[in-house]
DNA sequence: GCAAGTTAAGTGACTTAGTCACAGAGCGCT
DNA sequence: AGCGCTCTGTGACTAAGTCACTTAACTTGC
């Protein structure tokens, strides 16, 4: 049934860099994304900005739900980082779903579980560890040795400024464990940079 | 129904310290919290800890609900802060519930939507506020204008430190915004506090 | 093919926060 | 009064973030 619905369900596609959702949004409907990935974030006054997770394929936009659940305003925005596929659910689909299917309640629980944990892990990063360590984690999570990203890019993830994140990109550099370029790090050493973290 | 089998769960009472979760706990039980306080907070290797959320009564464990549910590790710590009266719930009667009572599934969606906005607001002072600014919004928060507390417990509520948290008081007692002793702050011009935030 | 414009990266000077190691101060107790 | 505990103050240092600007590297448009 579960399927059936959301086969039926109107089927949407996102350009790239569409903005989903502003801060204080009410949300009318919920989204299932098939493909495509898109990063939620807050933003303080003055512009600075904080990514708080990334919505993946296959889960429900759980903060969404949640912000439809407690007709509360969405609290921070979203933007479309890739093209998107969506299934569109609107209210009565969702709450039909809730009531009927204990595989949708399964999903829609266990997104929301995934959700929490994830934004536990950015809170213990951004409190507890070091530009330095945060920096390293994320160069050693990319898959190729060669890394197509600018400095601002990497900010941006881990929650810094650009020039730190060049300063310390430079004293790794200086210690021969990655070699810089613009636009792309060529990682060298992935066993030494590991003993950083 | 939902008001009976809750009435026929267990009562416990915690008392006040008590740990109720260590980091990488499996969660045997949800609870649902009557009475009292406890607090939720990551610790790093280092030992420094960061509060993440409280549980405030008429809410469940949301937290234990989503590694229950996911069958994953408990992923922070938490300790009553003053004694609890908790309703112990097993798997069992916890799906029952989420299978048999809308009234309690909203209940389960809003207190996940809740702390869902609880850890947003948490990044957001983190990443985008001063110390500054959330020491005074602490501060402004107090019911009373003479606060009984140490320069320590306000350091970890706001996530700083104590010599940091006690620099920006004395500078806000030589700006005769408050008066401080051992102890205690003592608020008197609680409008242009306000100003500062 | 090269000059102009654009984007990425580097840098110095400064501010804010956090850390470490102590030095005092206030208070309770005997 | 003297002792010990906890709370607070402080200087010196490091890490991180901000600002303003420079330099370097690609892009594109004749």
């Amino acid at each position: 049934m579960l399927q059936q619905i959301l086969e039926q369900a109107p089927l949407k596609r996102v350009p790239a860099g569409t903005q989903i959702f502003r801060q204080g949004d009410q949300c009318a409907q919920y989204f299932f994304v098939l493909e495509g990935s898109a990063k939620v974030f807050a933003r303080s006054t003055n512009g600075k900005e904080v990514l708080l997770y990334r919505i993946e394929p296959e889960s429900i936009c759980l903060l969404t739900a949640s912000c439809l659940l407690g007709n509360k305003a969405f609290p921070a925005e979203a933007i479309a980082e890739t093209e998107l596929k969506v299934r569109v659910i609107n209210k009565t689909t969702f709450d039909l779903l809730m009531n009927e299917s204990p595989e949708f309640r399964d999903k829609v629980l266990s997104g929301f579980g995934k959700r929490m944990n994830d934004l536990i892990a950015t809170i213990q990063k951004l409190a507890l560890e070091s530009v330095e360590q945060r920096l390293v984690k994320f160069l050693l999570m990319q898959p190729l040795n060669i890394i197509t990203t600018t400095h601002q890019q990497i900010a941006d993830e881990i929650g810094s400024a650009r020039e730190v994140v060049s300063r310390h990109l430079k004293r790794l550099e200086e210690q021969q464990l990655l070699k810089l370029g613009r636009g792309h790090i060529t990682l060298t050493e992935r066993a030494k940079l590991l003993a950083l973290t």
